[in-house]
DNA sequence: CCTACCGATCGGTAGG
DNA sequence: CCTACCGATCGGTAGG
């Protein structure tokens, strides 16, 4: 269908380097996962994108799975990295929370395609690497839920349940990659504002 | 694997009524669909945890399509009707909004299966179909954002986008199917009390 | 609602 | 990185 305009030698790769090779199935894949999901994409339809000849894959990555593995990894190392520089920084409870806030929906929202690939296809990893994926997760979201509760404890926060604080606050923010339109009037930071602004004070203007 | 004990005689279905064998049907696939995926479930597997062989869903479905169709379409008629019924409900755009919220929670926190497959499974459903739940979720999120729009005219709600307003608020009350532990310490209604009462007031208290 | 059974798709490999 | 090609899975159907 798309047919390429590249000629196909044998051999190893040339023009682009391996790294850019490499990266550019992770592209490519990604936005397919995220188009037509993991299993309705073929790695034929990646290759012909590319193209390439699918075993052409199986040089980068030894299995379909790892180049869906490589994608998802990278997000949970991202935001793993992110929620443990910000817990550590400076600020009370509630403005680190707040900073958790603002960084983590503007880094989904300049990038809703791999982030919808690692929120609707992780679940499709092999077990050991599902249960890596979720042990990261829980522990940013446990980072968090102890910030969440040092703020209950001072006063400063909202009296409910951390978790479901956490839980609540976090999906808001994740969310946002099912709607935001990357060429809508509003940009990625303006709308990151916007969610998190709603999140502080609530929707009641109440005073 | 999970051999069943049910005898396998042949003809139409006893003992139970066609309309039991389809909520069967669906209430299993529902949970295969949620655990496994739509693609990693095979209708063998559905069969196998009734008791069944495969054929005999195609006595009740036309397709493997049409299962996943009718867990889908049932949510989101439910959604419709609620947000239908509470949007022409007395009260404040606010108050609409908040009760809105709290009825959508609940019902997602009570029904988490079949809504995590309305989510993550819907966008596999034909094109033509995939576009008819996609109208029906813009009806709604039409309703909510309209409502949000009347309240910052009025001056009750925090004034930012309205568009971003519905999807962060509906998003925050939709992701407690990911999380919520129905086995877990808090039940549906207390989590959604929780929930809703954040959002409407926000998690910083900073009166 | 069962016993076969077909056909197509697709991940993965051989061998270069 | 290409040309074949294999094997398994699985939705769907025939015929009862």
């Amino acid at each position: 269908m798309t047919k390429a305009t590249t000629d196909k030698r044998q051999g190893r790769p040339r023009g682009q380097s391996g790294h850019d090779r490499r990266a550019q199935i992770i592209e490519v894949a990604t936005a397919l996962f995220r188009e037509k999901g993991y299993h309705v994409t073929s790695l034929d339809d990646i290759a012909d994108r590319i193209g390439f000849t699918k075993p052409a894959i199986y040089y980068y990555f030894k299995s379909k799975e790892d180049v869906l593995f490589a994608i998802v990894s990278g997000i949970a190392d991202e935001a793993l990295a992110r929620f443990r520089a910000i817990a550590q920084g400076p600020g009370t409870a509630g403005e680190r929370i707040h900073a958790l806030l603002v960084e983590n929906t503007r880094t989904i929202l300049r990038n809703p395609d791999a982030n919808a690939v690692f929120y609707n296809e992780r679940g499709l990893l092999s077990p050991e690497r599902e249960q890596q994926m979720r042990r990261r997760e829980r522990e940013y979201t446990r980072i968090m839920r102890d910030l969440y509760a040092e703020g209950v404890a001072s006063g400063e926060l909202l009296d409910i349940d951390p978790a479901v604080a956490t839980s609540t606050l976090l999906g808001a923010s994740i969310w946002s990659y099912r709607w935001f339109n990357p060429k809508g009037r509003l940009s990625a930071d303006e709308a990151a504002e916007q969610i998190t602004r709603l999140l502080l004070h609530g929707y009641r203007l109440d005073r």
